[in-house]
DNA sequence: TTCGTTTCTCTAACGCCGTTAGGCTACCAG
DNA sequence: CTGGTAGCCTAACGGCGTTAGAGAAACGAA
């Protein structure tokens, strides 16, 4: 029983030397990670199969089984890549902790509403890939060179991921239960204010009242509110 | 073609009045709800299984679908009675909004480490059902008697909630992935950190300085670190 | 009491899924 | 030339969500 992870970095490896092939290049592991990207993006995280896959790839399902070991190890795959993707080197660094965390938490964000179902991906996943500790190497050098004490370097940026995660997951979740059948996002959300508001005054007076507010139409001003709370906190804890 | 809910809760109407049964009692829906939470709490939602299921009731598979439209109908129920269950009313109301937030965080974060997978079934899903609306209303009441501006109200309830589920999501993920084949979750913790103290000085040296802490034993410290920074944040904020 | 209706469950089946076993072919190193 | 391995194949297994349709028990009205 071969090891076919060792198979296929050796593979890897040797194809750059081949000149050329009677048949169709054989298929890299980048290449599924790529193809699967492409069918989350158009049908959703939910509708991923190992034969559609295959199917997009041109090969047979059982095929997919040499590249990967399992439909699972197949989405931590994705998961790494997902956070490995964020470019975090367009991010100017600043002497300021806040700065850096402010603007990490905008390009986590952007980067997880730019792919569907991102949030979801990763979830429940506690990847520590590579990629995955190259970025969190940087993001703990800059936090630590403007001065915090190491245990509100680590409290600072795992609380504020978490946030972040969190918002995105709420804020994509209605859109990938209604709006992948074909509604737009301010429908539903019309919808859920018009159900709200057609609740009794007698029972629900606040949630009546905040209908509005609710289901109010910014997203950003809520993420921005959350963040800012955040750091601001952040702050005033650490200057004591 | 009956609507079934309409025709269900006629069924449980009427179930009080009936004396006697040459059969066994026909399943309700908490029945379901029941059993599935059951299968959840044993398996994780994964292996949640309409077969399993119904096997767990005493039934087919099949007969399921006259209680639920779709497996997607029933972790929408999970979901809705996961979050009906907590039980606000063992918190006493403060005139502080901030000291109700507070509790009602810590409430929050306690009722979904309570039940496994709690903050996987709560994600993507958008459920506004009549027990959700209930405690909504509740919680818009406690923020609202304190003084705060709509807007700040619903912001306030909005990013804590998202924080204290992103939070859960994060803290029971590794043990969902590998506590479930058997480890405790000190030693997945443990395994981490070697890994971690494993890497290059070079390459890595805040990740590998700061693996303690990374890897640190108390989730309740980093908990109580962001809720603080959060709800500091707001105060800060409100008050100009 | 009778009789149609409703409630709840059943059997049977469909098509899709993840995954495994084992075989075939093209390539490469010796 | 030859053995091994890389990369794909066909075939199949058991389990999954779900539907169609039948049937029995209980009910409600006559």
């Amino acid at each position: 029983m071969t090891d076919p992870s060792d198979a296929r970095s050796r593979t890897l490896a040797r194809r750059r030397l081949r000149t050329k092939r009677t048949q169709r290049a054989p298929i890299t592991l980048d290449d599924v990670v790529e193809a699967a990207f492409r069918l989350v993006d158009k049908d959703g995280i939910e509708k991923l199969t190992m034969r559609k896959l295959a199917d997009e790839l041109g090969i047979q399902a059982a095929s997919l089984y040499w590249h990967v070991k399992d439909k699972d190890e197949l989405v931590d795959l994705l998961a790494e890549v997902l956070f490995a993707d964020m470019d975090l080197s367009k991010i100017e660094e600043s002497p300021s902790w806040r700065d850096n965390l402010w603007r990490f938490a905008h390009a986590f964000r952007a980067h997880l509403a730019g792919r569907r179902d991102s949030a979801q991906i990763l979830a429940n996943r506690f990847v520590l890939g590579p990629h995955v500790l190259a970025h969190l190497e940087r993001l703990l050098g800059w936090l630590r060179q403007s001065g915090l004490d190491d245990q509100s370097v680590v409290y600072a940026l795992y609380d504020t991921m978490v946030f972040v995660h969190g918002f995105v997951l709420w804020e994509t979740a209605p859109m990938s239960a209604q709006v992948a059948r074909g509604e737009p996002v301010q429908a539903y959300l019309e919808a859920v204010r018009a159900e709200i508001e057609e609740l009794s005054d007698q029972d629900f007076p606040h949630t009546v009242a905040l209908a509005g507010l609710l289901t109010g139409p910014s997203n950003d001003d809520r993420f921005e509110f959350g963040l800012d709370c955040l750091l601001t906190g952040m702050a005033a804890r650490i200057r004591h």
